[in-house]
DNA sequence: CGTAGTATGTACGCTAGCGCACAATATGGC
DNA sequence: GCCATATTGTGCGCTAGCGTACATACTACG
């Protein structure tokens, strides 16, 4: 797990920034740890505080009327959470919570608004992640649509690791088929099969990957999609 | 169909602009049709132009490797194509394609990027559309996997609706069916269903809607959430 | 060290939607 | 008015994933 004291550019936005920038907000971000199942925000909830995750997971969802619910984005230290916040509307019907605990920065939504509307590089980095937002969860559309279970988990998974500094998740299968909005015996069974492969290894709880190449086999496009799409808003963010 | 000559406050984007920057606009803004199946944008293609429709209708569709589609969204009078340029990034890996045939306002891409950056009422209003465009994708991601063929036709057929000002539309099944990214098979027997029960009738790519109230019988919840979300962003977008 | 409770495995019938094949019917262009 | 073509109807068998039920196995905690 992650064990080194959290720093400001473990977050891709934080780091993005120009260092004179980053040092303007520093006073204010205040470093917070996130537990397991915490709810941030209830669908049309209000957030106090947009979240810069380092080591943190926060997962964006929906709820449906019948119960049932389905992941349509993450963010991990890649992003942040808060966007209505400068994007206008304040709230939105998206739940999220977090899905592994771990730490974030965060910042108060007023002074973030602040600083948004200022329009200088920190408005730059948050619209082009906003892009990169929307990317992923039209991507996630279409996957649901068209793709099985198994290259979904494998999106998931590889997405997730992207965000970790880890070969080992902390997550049940019940948690992820939720994350997915199938059932639990739908990730017990592709879990399985990626288990049999030597792709993964699970026990009650912890999901460890042993070979990284062998998800990219079995994962469909939307992955790589949504990662070069990240790689590709960032690469030049600064210029 | 629509046979009113295009006004500019057709489209409800150029129409919550305070007057005066609505008419600083309108020189700028040139009048275009566009006829069906036009492709606006292949992904990763960059845009010259954003597009404001007044009765055109613009789908936001995403093509998978195997051939298979789906839309993420739709792009109507109540909206823009384009937000990746002044969102960052120039491209995104969408396809937008003309839908229903009818009419845009058009902006050169510069000087919609220039008058953006200016920080006021229109960029306001823009952010405020694309607030809302993620809550519509993100609700055809949960949509997808939750809801039955049925129930989504029925969504799409009110989006499509209240894009119009008609009760038909010029529509064929197979066209409807790529939309949302089913067989059109299935779309013939959901529409077949919907025809029995006297909520809509068709002919060879003509749908006339008999009684909307049908129609939200049969829909999900997601259409209201879509619904609530841009009425509650534009209700108060001028303050 | 035993047990309660959580997590995972497995099985079975069921349904929605798929893929395919082909029939039937409408419509615009000649 | 006729025909080529586009559109819609229908009928298979098939599969992925669902809902349910229950069995097993791990592990944390007393």
């Amino acid at each position: 797990m992650q064990n080194h004291p959290p720093q400001f550019n473990q977050n891709h936005l934080l780091a993005a920034l120009p260092p004179a920038e980053l040092e303007r907000l520093k006073s204010h971000l205040e470093l917070v740890h996130m537990p397991l199942g915490d709810v941030l925000c209830e669908s049309g909830g209000r957030l106090s505080y947009v979240y810069f995750p380092t080591s943190a997971i926060i997962s964006l969802h929906y709820i449906l009327e019948n119960g049932s619910s389905s992941e349509v984005a993450g963010v991990g230290n890649e992003g942040m959470l808060g966007i209505s916040l400068f994007m206008g509307g304040e709230n939105t019907p998206t739940w999220a919570t977090v899905q592994t605990a771990g730490y974030c920065y965060r910042l108060k939504g007023p002074l973030l608004l602040q600083e948004f509307n200022q329009g200088g590089p920190l408005q730059r980095v948050l619209l082009r992640y906003t892009q990169a937002l929307i990317t992923q969860i039209s991507q996630t559309a279409v996957c649901n649509r068209h793709h099985t279970i198994e290259q979904q988990l494998c999106r998931w998974l590889l997405l997730t690791l992207d965000r970790l500094n880890s070969q080992e998740l902390v997550m049940t299968q019940e948690l992820i088929a939720s994350m997915l909005g199938v059932r639990r015996e739908g990730i017990t069974e592709a879990a399985g099969k990626l288990q049999q492969a030597e792709i993964i290894r699970y026990r009650r709880g912890h999901i460890t990957v042993l070979n990284r190449a062998g998800l990219q086999e079995h994962v469909c496009e939307c992955y790589d999609v949504v990662k070069k799409e990240f790689d590709r808003l960032f690469r030049d963010v600064r210029k």
